[in-house]
DNA sequence: TGTACATCAGTGAACGCGCGTTCACTGATGTAC
DNA sequence: TGTACATCAGTGAACGCGCGTTCACTGATGTAC
């Protein structure tokens, strides 16, 4: 009958069973309230918990230790950023609109979310992303190679292929670190001039 | 007469004076040895003295911070980048060999010096350099833009220009640090040839 | 040549801090009878 | 409906650690006379 069964005094922010997603949303939130610079270095255990406003060893009935916590945490971005991606292509359509679309919104995804762009990459998994597929980088990646493939003249070769998903996924994540590392301006109108004109431009070598 | 004034017992790995050399090159070999994943973090202070043989408070009597330390590790390492790009693509010649030789180098440079790399532009000081000149990062990154300058056909615009520089150093800047963050293998037949691609397929959209 | 003194690079103890992880525990919830 | 018991999420104290920085100091080197 009582939704709440802890007892009256029970004001915490989740749910029963549900503190694994707290601690997840509680580290996305500290991360983005972070400078963005990369200064401040780690996300911490204890202040995942105190951000939720649980004990610090309350984390381990969720997560094993503080890295499986930060791989969830890169997993969760990976899946947005996954989501943001598909959503711009399919709204542009296919072809170099969509291109164009996918690759801007993975720089403004870095943008928006520096230190969480940051901890999905160093806490990814290694794993060779071009040819390997079925795992979460992959996944976030593969709407913008889609797009790619579209570009491709039906002529090129599987290497040609390759290659231009190569160059264009560096591209956007060059763009995205230089832009995080504040190496270049956030000119958003450079950087959709740069994009566009390697979507229009692709050409076999 | 006595060339070392330490009294027998001195058995530093420095001259005098030159202990803050000596703490550069002590950061600079304890970088090397990390694990390239960037999962050690932090280079701390403390660890820089212990590997000199100097004690920790030493450091401030030439840095006045651990930031500074850093930072100074880190203008080194934008040194040694610049010299390395400026002979690779002075050996390989003008226009798009140059361009490839100095592409290479850079992702080359990022891949064996894989935590001196990612400090570098962490600690690099935040600024316009596509514009602003006169400071580190533009000096290493001066040889890569030259080579682009050559490779534009004389009738592009600046707009042009610079789009095709900015888009050459996110290229190389991608493709370093998806080979460090292991998303992609250190394939250097497949780097090579989407810089290739890039060098000789350059044309004004 | 010898003495007095200033300089200054490096020392070592101490500070307060926050960290990740361990451990034995508490106390509410769900189940069996 | 009531009682006994197992489960299990979360607690709070404690651990050992390494960190950056401060402070008063030591002792060798260089300079003035």
């Amino acid at each position: 009958m009582n939704p709440s069964p802890r007892q009256g005094h029970d004001a915490r922010p989740y749910h029963h069973g549900d503190l694994r997603n707290a601690l997840i949303e509680a580290g996305l939130r500290l991360l983005e309230a972070r400078p963005p610079d990369g200064t401040q270095d780690d996300l911490g255990l204890r202040e995942v918990a105190r951000e939720v406003g649980v004990s610090a060893t309350a984390i381990y009935r969720h997560f094993p230790d503080k890295h499986a916590l930060k791989a969830a945490l890169a997993a969760e971005g990976l899946a947005r950023l996954a989501r943001r991606q598909q959503q711009a292509s399919k709204q542009a359509g296919r072809g170099a609109a969509g291109f164009l679309a996918s690759g801007l919104s993975y720089v403004h995804f870095a943008a928006e979310h520096p230190m969480l762009f940051r901890l999905m990459f160093s806490h990814a998994q290694p794993d060779d992303l071009l040819d390997a597929s079925p795992d979460k980088v992959s996944a976030a990646m593969r709407g913008l190679r889609e797009d790619i493939a579209e570009l491709m003249p039906p002529g090129w070769t599987a290497a040609q292929r390759k290659a231009a998903a190569l160059h264009a996924w560096a591209l956007v994540h060059g763009l995205a670190l230089l832009v995080l590392d504040r190496q270049i301006p956030a000119d958003w109108t450079l950087i959709e001039q740069v994009l566009a004109a390697f979507g229009s431009g692709a050409k076999p070598p």
